[in-house]
DNA sequence: AACAAGTGTTAAAGAAAGTTAAAAGCTGAA
DNA sequence: TTCAGCTTTTAACTTTCTTTAACACTTGTT
């Protein structure tokens, strides 16, 4: 059972781009196109993707620029890069703001697709691929289920509760950042959102208060981290 | 703390085949650099490697073949290709048996070097949680929690405190650099960052008065030492 | 000795986080 | 539809953390 691959393309060409998107989806990758780095970056905050093709010179918002607000938002997302110069520097910096791969024009089909999927398996493999049951300290965590239990009754939690507590423990003993979070769970940092993060904080602190070897602790002004000996 | 990582390079062309190791090592990466297919496969099954640079046309076995092998023994190495050609069908082939990047010569060693971090990074993500516990004098120090201990009440530090403390006992009997550390912990070295550095410093040494046998003395113009007999 | 630059220390102001409770939003059953 | 019971957000107040400011003291230099 495989998780379908949703592909982000942005790249300004239209030709280009709708001879990539048919390429790839019809090897399987349901593909969303996008004009220019705005779109692509509202295209991305609406819709759940996979990978990232992105084309580097693009009207209203470079590709450079775009990687990194989208690193911002998801720090696992693969992304690539396509581009018509094959300058050292410009590779470089690709690399520098997180890419995965730098695909100089031009370029065949075939390769950006076995591109693509070299760094989807190696995206994958790890055990942290929708992992549902975390295990910490006293506590056992069921995300699916949405329970946490520790010895007697589980507790259950509601839908807010889950998503933060699988987030911390997906970084445990790492700080989790704050916007990383409010991104993922909020799908946007605004002061409110913050706000209610903190309340959901408590919340699970209660929860997790039984084990003393399990603290919930802060970083002030960066996050949170989930820490158990 | 990091993991160190160790590379196989198979190249053929002595020249280059040193250029490369003198050049990975330089950057941290301890490299075994073998001459030909077969003795790169020797020392892989000899050795423990975390990633595999690969040259495609040498005598004896070729790096193709030599991929496949590796790849029975271990799915999940990194593999990269460097090779003269710069056909299709080659890189594609290499995609097929597995391997992670295809880089043509001519290459500069910093794509290389870029490329080899991209894929590491996505290959090493599984918990890097770094456990540290600093013992000294008769205080104990754990980051993680942000607590020092000296026998009695367990003083909770806060983030900034935690973050220098840890800088000064990495650095233990050495001086901390000013500008390092404000780099760190604030990622900026402005004056009133230093003056709230030094605010930090008298923090701890409050905490840290209760035992005479340690120290944190300044050294003028320079930065500040934890100093332990 | 005189001066400038660096450091020690304390207190305050400002920003971030902790907490609780009430308001608003949502969902399913009557 | 309306209502009950739940989740989530907003609001208000409290506490904690970090930075800034002020002033005193040290160090090294001329």
């Amino acid at each position: 059972m495989e998780k379908k691959i949703k592909i982000l393309l942005a790249e300004d060409d239209k030709n280009l781009g709708n001879i990539l998107k048919n390429y790839l989806e019809a090897k399987g990758y349901p593909t969303v196109l996008s004009e220019d780095g705005k779109i692509a970056l509202e295209n991305f905050k609406r819709e759940n993707f996979d990978f990232c093709v992105l084309d580097i010179m693009m009207p209203v918002m470079d590709g450079f620029t775009l990687a990194t607000k989208i690193r911002k938002l998801d720090q696992e997302i693969p992304i690539l890069f396509l581009s018509a110069k094959a300058m050292q520097e410009d590779k470089l910096h690709g690399f520098e703001v997180g890419a995965d791969d730098y695909l100089t024009k031009p370029f065949s089909m075939e390769e950006l697709l076995v591109r693509i999927k070299a760094i989807l398996r190696r995206s994958n493999t790890p055990g942290s691929s929708d992992v549902s049951l975390f295990k910490f300290g006293s506590f056992s965590f069921d995300y699916n289920r949405q329970l946490l239990s520790s010895g007697g009754e589980p507790q259950k939690l509601t839908s807010k509760e889950a998503e933060l507590l699988k987030l911390l423990c997906e970084n445990m003993n790492n700080v989790l950042d704050r916007t990383i979070a409010l991104n993922k769970i909020w799908f946007d940092d605004s002061y409110f959102n913050a706000r209610s993060m903190d309340v959901y904080i408590t919340k699970l602190r209660k929860y997790l208060k039984d084990d003393p070897k399990v603290e919930l602790i802060n970083v002030h002004g960066v996050g949170f981290k989930l820490v158990v000996d």
